[in-house]
DNA sequence: ATATGTGATGTTATACTATTACAAGGCTTT
DNA sequence: AAAGCCTTGTAATAGTATAACATCACATAT
């Protein structure tokens, strides 16, 4: 059984087949386009709970008879980013899939360092940070919020 | 005069040679060697408040006489942020002066997006992030707070 | 039905960021 | 003097990302 984005099992192909059909939904509401390339990379994403680089993206894409340069991958993934189908990992300089599509959200991560799974937890923006910023009269309109370390599973091997 | 890591104005020159200074110490305490590179790369990140890119970087110890090539950046570069005298900034692959060396801290930044100036405050872990890793049974190691936004200075001529 | 505008896709070329591998020098320890 | 360690320097290459331009499909207006 493949793992989750609270790194518990689960039914991997459901998960896949809901977020793409919450993507076509949002797309439909907000007359955005999830074209052919745009619902691939989603599915791409989709199928790994690990963050994938863009060009891991456009190496699956290419063999799937899409454009093979790099614009290809990365206007495909700034869409899904844009639309908050996807989030970009700046710590690895990768993307991965939105655990909580739709919904409105500050999104933390926690990245396991052994297996690269990434997941998503919504995160109330770090107390003392917000309290900082106001006080410094910083006016904050994103934050990234990314967990380095290791996953349950993970744990065991890293300790032997 | 020059704005702080708190966007207010302060003595510039003395917070460069008060870090120096305080680099000098743990230098000399931790058996670590502040070479001139490296001393040079760190006065480099202490003239700009602002995050400098590894090439920025190297562009000016070049100038300076130093070694030319990449790797002589990443490297004194990576020794500053191991010995805590500079962060990375994942968000802009870039790399800003430690505004607290010597504490052993979990920083959380504010990156201007127009002019660049980065701030340093002291961050809480977010309270949202540990439980759900505590309940997730993920191990965290370390993590990444940037805050992107727009400093005092600039929300003015943003709104322009 | 034609012309025009818009957005998506694709390619070329290039820029930017970062590391691996190897050579050489200084310093300390033996 | 020899061996070991750390630091610097260079060469070569790997990995990440964007700008600029051509084309196509589709919708709308004339």
């Amino acid at each position: 059984m493949p793992h989750h984005a609270d790194f518990a099992p689960h039914d991997h192909a459901a998960c896949i087949t809901t977020a793409l059909h919450a993507a076509d939904a949002a797309c439909a509401a907000r007359g955005a386009q999830l074209t052919p390339v745009r619902r691939r990379t989603l599915e791409i994403l989709l199928e790994s709970h690990a963050a994938l680089g863009a060009y891991d993206v456009l190496a699956r894409l290419a063999t799937d008879g899409f454009g093979a340069k790099p614009p290809v991958a990365y206007r495909a993934l700034n869409f899904l980013v844009d639309q908050g189908f996807a989030h970009r990992i700046e710590g690895l300089n990768a993307f991965v899939a939105c655990a909580h599509p739709g919904a409105e959200h500050t999104p933390a991560f926690m990245i396991c360092r052994t297996c690269g799974t990434v997941a998503e937890a919504d995160s109330s923006p770090g107390v003392g940070l917000r309290d900082k910023a106001a006080i410094a009269g910083f006016q904050i309109e994103q934050t990234v919020v990314e967990a380095q370390g290791l996953c349950p599973d993970c744990q065991p091997e890293a300790t032997a």
